[in-house]
This record gives C-alpha cells, structure tokens and sequence, in this order.
DNA sequence: CGAGGCCTTGATGCACCTCAACCGACGTGG
DNA sequence: CCACGTCGGTTGAGGTGCATCAAGGCCTCG
C-alpha cells in the first residue's frame, strides 16, 4: 500500500543522516544555506527519532522544547475541544516543520500523530533561534516557513467558508497531489494515508459525503477510487470542481 | 458610535508617536525589549500612516516590503478566488500584526481593509529581521506573534470545521470581548466594526443566519443587540453556548 | 472463521441557504 | 425641507446540501 514511499530513496543507510546529506533539504530549513551554515544547523539537530503509526509525536498541553521536520513519513494534527469534538487541521508530509503552534505558549495547542510509520528529525528550538542569530538566511527561511503555513491555514479557511462538499475533495486532492509532485512522487497516482473520517475532518464534512463525493468523481471519470489508492484521470476537470459553484461570477 | 475607542488614550498627542511610548507596546512587538532595544526597534519603524476607513492598507499580489502594526483603528484581511468568492480570514484591531501571510512569497496573499479609520506603523521587513539578529528577544517576540497567529488560524479552523451557526456567533463574541479587555475597553459592552455579511464571511455563514443568530441570542437574554452595538448581558451562558452541540460527549 | 475497522450506499431529517419583503438610518439632490 | 435611493439589518417562507441513521460489503487479523 506504502509502494510509492520506497520510489524515493532519502540518502544511502550507512551514512549517519545529516541535514548535509538529505535529499528533502530543499523542502525544509536548509533551503538556501550554504555548506557551513548548513553543517552548524545541521549540528544542533537530532535525527531519525521513528514515530510509528498510530502513536503521538506531540500532545496537546506538553510543554514544547523541540520543533519535528518530518524526514519520513505522514502525520496529522489536531485540536480537541472539552466536550470531545476533534478537528483535524492539518496533515504533514516529508520536510514540512511540526510544531510551530506552540512557540507562542511553549504548550502544545494541538496532538501530531502519525499516519504510517514515520521518522523525524528534532530541532531544539531554543538551539535554532540561537544559531539563527548567525544565520541570517536560516532565519529568513525560518520565517518562510511560519508564514507559508499561515497562508495554508487561509486557503482552508477559505475552503471550510464558502466551498461545497464536491470542491473541498478537489481542492484537497489537487493539494495532496501538488505535495506528492514536488517531492518526486506522481501527481496523478498515489495512496492516502488517513481515513474517510480524518479527511471529513480536516474538510468540515462528514465521512459519508467524503465518500459519496468520491463516487461522484468517480461516476464522473475524473478519478478512479480503490479505497486508499487515488488515481487522478483528469486533473483540469478536478480544477475546474475546485471553483465552480458559482460558475456565472 | 465609536466612543469607546476614545475612553483610551494612547500617548500624549504633541509627543513624537515611538515604541517607547507606545501604550500598546504589550501586546506588540516590543514586549520583553528592555529600553535600548526598543530604541533600536523604534528607529526602524515609521509611525502614523493613516488609513481611511474602507481603504486598502494592503492588496492582494502587490509586493511584500513591511510589516504593519496597527496603532489605531481597526482591519479586515480577506482573500479572494478566481471565482469572485470572498472569504474574510481575520479582523485585526491595536497592536497586532498585519501582514505575516507575505512573508514566504514576499507577495500578499490578501487584501487588508480598515472598518474605521485608523492609523499603522510600518516595519520594513528587512530591518526587522536585520536587527532581530542583535536583539534575540526581538527575534523571539517575533516567532511567537507568528506562532499565535497560526494558533488562531487552527481555532478558526475547529470553529469552520465543527461548529454549528450559534456556536460560531458566541464564539466570535467571546473573541473579540477579550480581546477588547485586555486593550482596556468593556468587556461586555463594545460596537462591532463590522457588517453582518463580513461577519458572516468570516464565520461560514450568510448574514442573514448571522443576523438570526443575533436575535436567538438576544430572545434568551444573553446578549442585547442594537445594530452594531452589542452587550454581553450573561457571558457564562454565552461561554456555554460555544461549545454544547453534543452536551452529552 | 469470526470480529472489528473502514468504506459505501440508501432513506430521512434538519440546519442553513436562498429568495423576498420590509424597515430604519443616512446621504443627496431637487 | 422633503423625496428618493442606497445600504445594512431583520424576518419569513420554502428549498437543498449535508448530517444522521441504518444496513451491508470488503479486508485484515487474531
């Protein structure tokens, strides 16, 4: 089911992972450091802490020390209210920054689980905010990467606002699709890693309509739908539902 | 209608406007600045741009060069899809933040519109960062104001997600009643800035469930409404309301 | 082989949307 | 000064998209 996980290779295994040596640097906070700089980050970092399915990497209300930069793997978020309502707010994927919620109160706001077995590295935010003090553009990158998930945290509000049932699932697989892309994976062809239930969450819907919006795209021929496994037949017509309940506008 | 944005003054008028004296310098960027830092910061940021009501501090794809912080006054940002579909993502009033979402592109992602007139100051990005790597609580303070906006962003995300209509309402009152508290102003009796429709949009819904909600509110004596005036006559009873669609979880 | 997790599909109900009428406040121009 | 249009808000009536409830299928694993 995980096949295409092993399509990509991260580093040759003998060789102790380095931020040096890794092949999702560019995803993450090394993105435009140089040798040096890349080594120092790379010194206060702790990898490969395996996380395996099903099991916390944070939880809600511990306090924080550390952010998680996913070296492998797929974890999602999220927050739960008293009375027991959870939402998931988020999925992750390899190189994206775990964690940053909680800078503001030290205390984690939200629980991070992973979805298959899954591997971390830890980055003492503490160490990165010193070693950022010498490290301009590790800083800068580290400010991206704040405000990039401020924008995705957006572009949801903006899906759970004002999208119907049929354009949050495009919209979400067009996502997941352009995420697998970038990473080497297909764009048209992959595995899902969480439930029905896990995508109703995150989209604000039920698990029921996810799956009948399934077998609408299906009925319509623009994906084909084997449980987990997604195939993507017609990617302009998956972007044309991502907009299209008010076609007249 | 705006009375009680003048039962708090910010500084005497003839000085100069700088962080130092700033009386909502607490809840800014320079919280936890001992007086030299917030000299350096002071230096860098210009002060007293004004803004009228309904004009753009910011629009969306134009070029990211500042920050701003808001010193009076009060703001919407919203963003738009092709489709002509607006989604309003945030309201933000004295002392916070606007602008976070362009950093990573160094485009804005949104459009920022004042609801009053008001006044920011700016904070060229650059120098932020520039002199953040000489003043690490600086630095610190700054990954924290990002880190709370994603935060918010997550709770907005549970409120779109899993909340129903008058959850949603009692919710956004309660927000902005603390929110109004800790800049000195009641608690319990302040006059929303916005219109029905921007609340709405904000909330996931259509002003006139908005406006319906309003009234349920007000028909148990929860709240009194009059146009844009609102107090919060029972504000446990409200508390309550944010989060009882499943009482028995 | 049975149990449980996950998914699909159908039937029904309801929360919210949509459409429409009306009201008051405000500004503008005759 | 009032007539008028505009804008924002409220309320009602009816429609609908999704939730809810329910049944059944497939797959995995003990």
């Amino acid at each position: 089911m995980l096949s295409d996980s092993s399509t990509k290779r991260f580093e040759i295994s003998h060789i102790k992972p380095n931020c040096a040596t890794c092949s999702f640097r560019e995803l993450c906070l090394p993105l435009g450091l140089n040798e040096q700089e890349v080594k120092v980050l790379g010194d206060v970092v702790s990898y490969k802490r395996k996380v395996q399915r099903g099991s916390y990497l944070h939880r809600t209300g511990t306090a924080f020390q550390t952010l998680f930069a996913i070296r492998r793997g797929f974890f999602k978020t999220c927050v739960l209210e008293e009375d027991g309502r959870q939402q998931v707010t988020g999925f992750y994927m390899t190189g994206e920054l775990l964690g940053l919620d909680a800078i503001s109160s030290e205390i984690h706001t939200c629980d991070a689980i992973a979805l298959e077995d899954s591997e971390v590295c830890e980055i003492p935010f503490a160490k990165l905010e010193e070693i950022s003090l010498t490290i301009p553009s590790l800083m800068h990158q580290f400010h991206k990467i704040m405000s990039r998930e401020i924008v995705r945290d957006h572009g949801v509000m903006m899906l759970l606002g004002s999208m119907k049932a049929e354009e949050r699932l495009a919209t979400f697989l067009l996502n997941l699709s352009r995420r697998f892309s970038i990473r080497g994976y297909s764009a048209s062809d992959f595995n899902l890693r969480m439930t029905r239930e896990e995508i109703g969450s995150y989209l604000g819907l039920k698990l029921e309509t996810v799956s009948r919006a399934f077998s609408k795209l299906q009925d319509e021929n623009i994906i084909v739908v084997d449980n987990k496994h997604i195939q993507i037949n017609d990617i302009e017509r998956l972007k044309i539902k991502m907009g299209n309940s008010s076609c007249a506008a």
